[in-house]
DNA sequence: TGCTAAACGGAACATTGCTCCGTATCGTTA
DNA sequence: TAACGATACGGAGCAATGTTCCGTTTAGCA
């Protein structure tokens, strides 16, 4: 046996707090919050998960798997760009019904949690962005650590009059065309 | 008279130490350090500046006016998307050298900092789009309120491997080009 | 049932934002 | 120039929050 069984049933107590505050109040909720609301002590919490990133990678783990685990699948059934331009969507739509937790990646704290994202995505970014190029459908030299890092910023502070949505299309559009000022 | 000389006098010595620890620490530095290197206590700090929108509003209200004043200029001198291009450029650079100012940007707590921005640059960028559009050179009904705030979003934790100003630039090639699946 | 190691809880400390009030200073007026 | 009142100052103190530490409890095993 690797873990006391109350060990592992406050484990997951403590993701289903997080989930349920994280919604509540956001990804930078207090910590005591959560431990109040898995109801276990301030210890218990630091125990598990030693930051705040390692909490906020464990609740959202599921997601970013199913995320990248969906390029390979759209870059199967549509051409490359569409493929992209849909993959891009995926991601803009997890960030941007997490509050704040793109505002968050910026910061040099959680720099483990920014790696994480980030680890798991590039690759899967990278071969539609080289499909993409290989079809001739885009142009440009566009790293798909920054097209990445570029609409995770893009889905900050989405709200009635910043549709983060539309912005994300428009750099999509970027892509396809990188050269504004000639014919 | 409207205020005491050494008011006048701690309030200059505050703006120039905000924005002395502002490139030292951030822009969400410690009030504490701020009013140690004016070397005024806390109660001055908070009589002159209520909230830390207002102190930083202050000490970059001198940019913010000449990014302003430099639009209808470089309308006059350039054809719209050009001037357009270079004007959104001088916004990403006055971003970009002020860590961490985007991303306070998004907190609610900041509202004040985020209107003053935006009140005074969206006018400025309204014209530079209409002008554009005018001109044909651009397609798509994104306002300037969104696009400034997308440029603001990009120019979040600029660095080595991510270039905020090459982001911006291919959001506003998308400007040119909404429509990237048709030739 | 008793023992030991794992796990727990929450008090305590550090940092930081912000307020409040006794004190000091400025500018004016006699 | 001396005294006075209003203005401004300083920093102690409180509240919120992150983080650590250690005495106590409990699970698993013999």
């Amino acid at each position: 046996m690797t873990q006391r069984a109350d060990a592992r049933r406050n484990q997951q107590a403590l993701l289903d707090a997080a989930a349920e505050v994280f919604v509540r109040s956001g990804v930078d909720a207090p910590v005591r919050d959560i431990a109040a609301t898995a109801g276990v002590g301030m210890g218990t919490i630091y125990r598990h998960f030693p930051t705040r990133a390692e909490l906020i990678i464990a609740v959202y783990r599921h997601q970013v798997e199913a995320c990248a685990e969906a390029g390979p699948r759209l870059l199967a059934a549509d051409p490359p760009l569409v493929a992209l331009g849909r993959w891009i969507d995926l991601f803009a739509d997890f960030l941007v019904t997490k509050h704040g937790l793109a505002g968050l990646m910026q910061s040099d704290d959680f720099r483990p949690l920014h790696e994480y994202f980030l680890d798991r995505l590039v690759p899967v970014c990278t071969s539609l962005l080289d499909a993409a190029a290989a079809a001739g459908e885009i142009q440009g030299d566009l790293t798909a650590y920054e097209l990445m890092r570029g609409v995770g910023n893009l889905c900050i502070g989405s709200d009635d009059r910043y549709d983060a949505r539309r912005l994300v299309r428009l750099l999509v559009s970027g892509l396809a065309a990188p050269r504004p000022a000639s014919p």
